[in-house]
DNA sequence: AGCACA
């Protein structure tokens, strides 16, 4: 009589308004749960991303007829049931309510703490992470540092419901992994809510930044990633596309080094390569990206744009003919394999005219006037709202979109 | 592909 439970596997099991799933995709999200449940019910409850692969879940529906109902489908059904694809198991659970314990972490508010694991602080650029987090809308300041947790970093948004929208979206994902080093492996976002209201950044440096504050003093010569990236309208094509942008640079009233095409050219995807060079008294430059789809975006985004306020450094941008740029041994170029993101961001501009004062950071590109490529409704034709580096005027792009070109790994 | 506390 006592053999009962050595049934667990089959489906004898006693009905519960929770049902659990498992063999689910990676990272499965509540919605998706909610998707293939709704129509047996009402959901009242779920908790995703359980178990070591993270990839079982549990949803509770509001009466136990609407579970049963959708067991008993799915278990006469020739379809199975699933979630990306992939064919998802369900079972009973042996509880009958979802118990959901809210932390401290819970509590919303407008900044969040976020674990990054599986990295060292040294794998996870600041700019990377303001890249990721500013597609839910202005960042205001990041400040990162070690734990035992790992690697973590407060970043602190207008409000708390950009924040829960960053968190909604983010938590439990992973940071794409052309963002990263090769040598990353996963790298699981962990996101709660910070106590914190307002961070006290002192520098801007390779560890904290405040975005609403160019004028804080540098440390370690920062520079800034934050541009806002901006998405076209697709399905325009006119010229052949490539994975190569050849960028000519007008009024180079500043040095525009590689670290710096690197910043503003990295907020639509991983650039592989770039090579500067002159041609006819005026500097070009070779960006490669990995995939045509990424070179379509920046160009879109970025053509007739000028890198610094005032209409200096104006981009313009067209497909080169090139694929896979051989940069190997010419400075001054750049190849992840043999240079280090981070160095190549942090190192000095010692390029700068004399006298000159800091420019602003990359990211503050007001539209070229006249420019007919520059057709995105999201740019705010007053420059003076377009920039992080104007202090209290945050959210050129309140409702920012995802960088082209990180969404689906996401999605 | 087999039951959570974060």
């Amino acid at each position: 009589m006592s053999s009962s439970n050595q049934q667990q596997f089959r489906y004898t099991q006693t009905p519960s308004k929770v049902l659990h799933f498992r063999n689910l995709p990676w990272e499965c999200t509540d919605d998706e749960l909610i998707d293939i449940c709704s129509p047996f019910g009402k959901v009242v409850n779920t908790k995703c991303n359980v178990g070591a692969n993270r990839n079982q879940a549990f949803v509770e529906f509001a009466d136990l007829n609407q579970a049963i109902s959708m067991v008993s489908y799915y278990a006469s059904s020739s379809e199975p049931a699933q979630v990306r694809g992939k064919t998802v198991y369900i079972q009973y659970s042996n509880r009958h309510e979802i118990v959901n314990n809210k932390g401290p972490g819970d509590i919303p508010g407008n900044v969040l703490l976020v674990t990054i694991e599986g990295v060292e602080a040294g794998d996870v650029s600041i700019d990377v992470i303001h890249l990721v987090f500013s597609a839910f809308g202005f960042v205001h300041k990041i400040a990162t540092f070690e734990k035992t947790a790992g690697f973590q970093a407060l970043i602190q948004f207008t409000d708390a419901e950009t924040a829960s929208s960053a968190r909604n979206a983010l938590d439990g994902r992973s940071i794409p992994r052309y963002l990263l080093p090769e040598h990353v492996g996963s790298c699981n976002l962990r996101i709660s809510y910070s106590a914190h209201r307002d961070l006290n950044i002192k520098f801007q440096s390779n560890r904290s930044r405040d975005y609403t504050n160019p004028m804080l003093p540098v440390n370690q010569t920062a520079i800034d990633g934050a541009l806002q990236p901006v998405i076209g309208p697709d399905g325009k094509k006119k010229e052949p596309e490539s994975n190569v942008l050849l960028a000519t640079i007008e009024n180079m009233q500043y040095a525009v080094t590689v670290d710096v095409l690197h910043t503003v050219f990295s907020a639509f995807g991983t650039v592989q390569k770039i090579a500067i060079f002159e041609k006819n008294g005026q500097t070009q430059a070779l960006v490669q990206y990995p995939d045509v789809t990424t070179g379509a975006a920046a160009r879109e985004a970025l053509e007739g744009h000028c890198i610094y306020d005032g209409g200096y450094c104006k981009l313009h941008l067209t497909y080169s003919r090139h694929t896979d740029l051989n940069v190997k041994g010419q400075m001054p170029s750049w190849d992840p394999n043999q240079q280090e993101f981070t160095q190549s961001c942090l190192s000095a501009p010692g390029t700068l005219p004399p006298g000159q004062a800091v420019p602003p950071f990359p990211g503050y590109l007001p539209p070229a006037t006249g420019s007919p490529l520059t057709q995105s409704n999201h740019i705010d034709h007053n420059a003076s709202s377009m920039g992080i580096t104007q202090p209290g005027v945050p959210g050129a792009l309140p409702h920012a979109h995802m960088p082209p070109g990180i969404q689906p790994y996401y999605g």
